[in-house]
Parts: C-alpha cells; structure tokens; sequence
DNA sequence: CAACTTGTTGCGAACAGTTCTCATTTGCAT
DNA sequence: ATGCAAATGAGAACTGTTCGCAACAAGTTG
C-alpha cells in the first residue's frame, strides 16, 4: 500500500504550503502560491504530493461544489467532518458521534454495508458575516 | 429567481429520461441513452435542461467522487439526503431530523450561520453484496 | 566518493466534464 | 399569421486533472 518514497524538496514544500494555508485550497492555488514565493516547482508535482499526503492520511480532501478537489492538512487523526466557511474557507474540523451511529444504524437497516459517509457543513462564520 | 420558461419536447424527454432511470445518472449518460433511442438532441440541451430541473426542486444533484455531476428524479420533496449503492446505483431517500439538528447545532455552536450540508452514504446494497 | 538504480520531476500534450458562442429554430403571446 | 425572446445544437473553448517521457537526483552499494 505504503510503496517506497524519496524525500524531495518538493514534497516537503507542499506540505508547508498546505500546513500554512488556512482552511481548503486546492491544487493550482497552491501551485500559485509556491511560484509567487519563487519556487520553480511544477503544477503535476503539486497534484501528485497533494494526492500522495491525501493517501497517507496527512492531509484531508474534499470536492468543493465547484468540482475542484481541495486539500487540507490534517490535524485530528483519523475520521472526522468539516464545518467550511463559504467565505473565507475557514474549516473547523467536527467529531459526530451522533451522525456515525445514524449513519450505520441506517445502511443497516436498509440491508447495506461497507458504509462510508460523507458528512460537510458549509455555512457564513461570523467574521464573513459581518462584511456582507 | 425563476426566468420565463418555454415547454420544449427536449426538456420533456430529459424529465422522462431521468425519471425512468434508477438511481443517480451523469449528463453524458443520460445524452447517449436519449440518442440511443433516436433522439437528437443535444449535449448542450441535456446539461441545461439537468441543471434547470435540479435548480427547479425536481431533480437532486450530487458530486460522484470521479468529479462528475449526477442527478437524479426527485420523489421527496424538498431537503432530504441518500443512501447509494456503489454497485447498482439503486438509491433511498432518507430523512434524519437527527443530522438537520446536529448540523444546526454545531453551525451555531461555532458561529456559524446560513448553514448548509451534504450528507450522503455509500454502501454496498444485500444484493450486491451477495454478487461479489 | 563514484557508480548505479529507480523513484521523482517538469514540461507539454492529452483527457474528461462542462460551459460558452452564435447562428438558427421555435414557443407562445399578440 | 407575426414578432420577439427563449431555447436549441454543433463545435469551440475552458477548467481541473492526469499522462508520457526524457532528464534528474535520493539513497544505496561497492
């Protein structure tokens, strides 16, 4: 699963641009980002670290209803949700108990297994509020 | 919010196309079923026509994990979330008065408002599961 | 430290899904 | 029937992402 990896300049570039980014952003963002800061590092290394953090579970992705694929570095370990700000793309990450056993008790009961979720809130925080 | 709408044998036959078919359809799909059968409409027309009836209430939209839009005939009105077999594309519609209050109550817990979320479970339905 | 092996990179081309452009058609109110 | 704006269809254009491949470099080996 876990196949050999090399440490590059690059992976480690994308790990700190993601890590320094608040909320979600996705790839040709970060790209952007890193060239403004002067890094010559190529748009499909970024699509690839970004895939390859998003496997090793270091980083969290999602699709935004746009269809891009964003990224997030990933603190709390493991499975959780997200409450992402529409505005300025803040994100609390959320534990939900409640939603978990729902979720399973509902696959079950409809005769369904292997059962994943996917469970986001969106929604204005207060700061993003105030300036509209 | 609601433009002028013409009553078209195009956006007719898109409603029944995706009426009759089960579970969650991509727009391309749906285009090719409606050629298969001898129509001639157009991409173009399948997509506006999909986007239209989601945007009207009576279709539900999702995001596959491919990044594909698929839609789907929308039996229960108004909010409701799914449950989707990876196999057969075979869907329920649920309620959850449990997750609506647990989205509400975080939302405002963190100070967040005009809150929104997509709830969605995957699962392998009994039959599939018997298949593999 | 040089040679080597093989994962990694960057580039541009290739792709997939979707939207746009625009000339033409068509619904429908008059 | 007539007129006008909405809707259509074909293809070009866009967007986000992946691929192919030659050049490159990390980390091991002798």
């Amino acid at each position: 699963m876990t196949r050999p990896q090399r440490n590059t300049w690059q992976r480690e570039a994308v790990r700190a641009a993601l890590a320094e980014a608040h909320g979600f952003v996705g790839a040709q963002r970060l790209h952007e980002t890193l060239r403004a800061q002067g890094s010559t590092i190529g748009l499909a290394t970024v699509y690839r670290s970004l895939a390859a953090l998003a496997e090793a579970g270091e980083a969290d992705s999602l699709q935004s209803p746009e269809g891009e694929n964003l990224f997030r570095s990933c603190a709390t370990r493991g499975h959780h949700h997200h409450l992402i700000c529409r505005g300025c793309g803040d994100t609390r990450e959320l534990e939900a108990r409640v939603v978990e056993d729902w979720a399973a008790r509902v696959g079950a009961e409809h005769g369904f297994s292997e059962i994943e979720h996917v469970v986001d809130l969106f929604g204005l925080c207060a700061r993003c509020r105030e300036v509209a």
